[in-house]
DNA sequence: TTCCTTAATGTTAACAATTCTCATTATCAT
DNA sequence: ATGATAATGAGAATTGTTAACATTAAGGAA
């Protein structure tokens, strides 16, 4: 009864304690590591049932959430009243990138053209932060908005 | 009948052509520019509605979409499925400021402990993004998800 | 001022994304 | 294998946001 909470019994660090690896969790995390960026749950829904016909949409749903909290994934708005989902890439790494949005269209850019001196200020806002608002800092978000050149033609 | 466009005429910068400058929207404005940051759009309706108690949501809505792609004013995802707007302000000016976004509950923290190689930093990712991709870059959004000390005691 | 064009409004219905309910199934520590 | 319970699938329900439309009003022209 009293069972003890153990982690990463089952080899993925980030599920909670009682937190079960599933078959749809484990296709979902796929579906976005397979893609790159910016899947809405819907999509990822219809990539999953491809190769798991019975899953359900609310499953997707719980499971982007769980993903998220976990700080396996993270949520992107491209302001187009859908949420977006992609995998959390740590800063530095390989895949880490930022965002450049429109703000009439809503075209999301990804780009990695990085200062080297972009990595180093991150760190260092992160220190302090986290020391100031006691804060566990897992990723950050560098996003850029403005207007695209189709857009500032209709101007 | 060839009415010219022309702007600015009542003082408001940022309203294109046509664009008029009515009570509501004036409203929405100072509902935003009187509180500090992140109200959606609901409670900017409850607010306005204290002031002038026949206006719409809808209104507030529209609003708040044409101050937006105006520039007047952003909006702000804390993933918590509504979208949260405020006030413009230009990078390095007072008021400008970054966001610290706990992952589980939501809380969002404004900070404005900037390092001073951050706006050069900025500065020159904007001029080279700007060229790269031909946006007009009007603003940005530096944000850092993590654990707030509340939820990280009930892990 | 008064007229006229048309942007903006308020109401309501419609919509689409997300969440909830609940009975059933499946994970996994024992 | 067994049992406690986390997770699922189906669908209904909810919520934030947008569209439709008839009405009002901003503001340039006369």
């Amino acid at each position: 009864m009293p069972r003890r909470c153990w982690r990463g019994g089952h080899g993925w660090r980030g599920l909670g304690c009682g937190q079960r690896l599933t078959a749809p969790r484990q296709a979902i995390y796929q579906a976005l590591s397979g893609a790159q960026g910016h899947l809405s749950a819907d999509e990822i829904f219809l990539r999953v049932r491809g190769r798991m016909p019975g899953i359900g949409l609310a499953t997707v749903y719980r499971n982007l959430e769980l993903l998220r909290t976990g700080g396996h994934i993270r949520s992107v708005d491209a302001g187009d009243g859908k949420a977006r989902y992609e995998l959390h890439q740590a800063a530095g790494g390989p895949g880490h990138h930022h965002h450049l949005i429109c703000r009439q269209c809503g075209q999301v850019i990804d780009y990695m053209d990085f200062e080297k001196d972009e990595l180093a200020l991150v760190k260092k806002l992160e220190t302090q932060l986290s020391g100031k608002y006691k804060y566990q800092i897992a990723e950050h978000d560098i996003t850029f908005y403005g207007t695209c050149p189709n857009c500032a033609k209709r101007d």
